[in-house]
DNA sequence: TGTACATCAGTGAACGCGCGTTCACTGATGTAC
DNA sequence: TGTACATCAGTGAACGCGCGTTCACTGATGTAC
């Protein structure tokens, strides 16, 4: 049994994943060094390719935290807004959503920004993830839009998310538009409550 | 006068910036290589630099480009759809967006995501160009909406803008969920008749 | 027109640095007997 | 329990490469007289 060998491999693990994360929080993912996170977890530079292939590798287990952390938040905004209308449900979701990419910003980037090695087989947690965020979209959608056929729905909240990301992309991209909170806040009300009138 | 090596030094610029958009239109910004674009432009490196400060600079003015043809783009938009109503106007215009987001993604894409050196400082060009593709949005928003005040309005010009970019964005990205084009226009037209419901 | 000189675009080898990844070695841990 | 041996995480110097930028030099063009 390797078992004391692999405890300590999963401990480098974590500990190369919290660093990670903490330094992509402080500067953003362009800015990860394999020498500055074998220095912050207090091993040497060749141990972390014990612990992941890769530097890519790496940033991916970030991101899978990432968006389990993302999807959490979504839903307890879900769970919280229970009882309300499907709108009122859809603005607390997107409301979370910006949230969440607001107080994490360049970790919530990093889910996007990431190169992927070129064949763009994109992991299966990463598709999952973002099923689950569309999954709670999907049940508004549903209530609100009954008439639609599932592929019309599928396309409704492909294009409700979308509409979302779009506005805290940009809102929170003060290269190109940047934009106090509160105003985030009623261009997501404004859209939301127009695009889902019945 | 220096006419004679102004005019040498202006075709080397418009030779290196067309070897840049050549380069980036292929494989995007981030393989653009010094080295590759003085041989395109049968030039040495160091002559590079008496064109321009740095790559960055030479990028810039490619993103200069990118952004007037992509206004020149939407403004024909405006003008074949001058007859029509409000919401046709604002879906002519996102399907010219769309169009020119799909048949120059990379270019279009440099234009976010060229990082600028540190210092927030976005050259007054780029939040021209930026305005000028929200003023013809502007237009339809002020006729549809005449009894919201200008900051409203504003709001809205930027909602608006917002969710089709991140439409397109995200349906042009197959990592996140890649689309068929005709299923863009689909969402484009879903949530700009519903956002411009009177 | 001709000659000497100044300027400056153009050259490309070399600089300098950053940085992911490797690899020969070490030492702790576990196993066999 | 004690000894010899095997394994493998851990080490960090070194590799290897890429690449933006510089700089001493050249040669063409323009100017002065």
């Amino acid at each position: 049994m390797a078992t004391k060998a692999e405890q300590r491999r999963a401990e480098l693990r974590d500990k190369l994943v919290s660093a990670a994360e903490a330094r992509i929080r402080a500067a953003g993912v362009s800015s990860l060094r394999a020498r500055d996170l074998a220095k912050d977890a207090g091993c040497a530079v060749g141990a972390i390719y014990n612990a992941f292939d890769d530097m890519t590798a790496l940033v991916m287990a970030v991101n899978g935290l990432t968006f389990q952390r993302l999807g959490a938040d979504v839903e307890a905004a879900v769970a919280a807004s229970a009882g309300g209308s499907a709108t009122a449900r859809l603005i607390a979701m997107s409301e979370a959503y910006l949230d969440f990419a607001s107080a994490n910003s360049r970790l919530w980037r990093a889910l996007f920004d990431l190169e992927l090695p070129e064949d763009g087989a994109v992991p299966e947690w990463y598709r999952a993830a973002l099923a689950r965020l569309f999954s709670h979209i999907a049940d508004p959608v549903a209530e609100l839009f009954p008439e639609q056929s599932p592929e019309e729905q599928a396309l409704t909240v492909r294009a409700l998310f979308s509409s979302v990301h779009g506005i805290v992309l940009l809102g929170l991209e003060n290269r190109i538009s940047g934009v106090p909170p509160q105003d985030i806040r009623r261009m997501i009300a404004l859209v939301l409550s127009r695009l889902t009138v019945r």
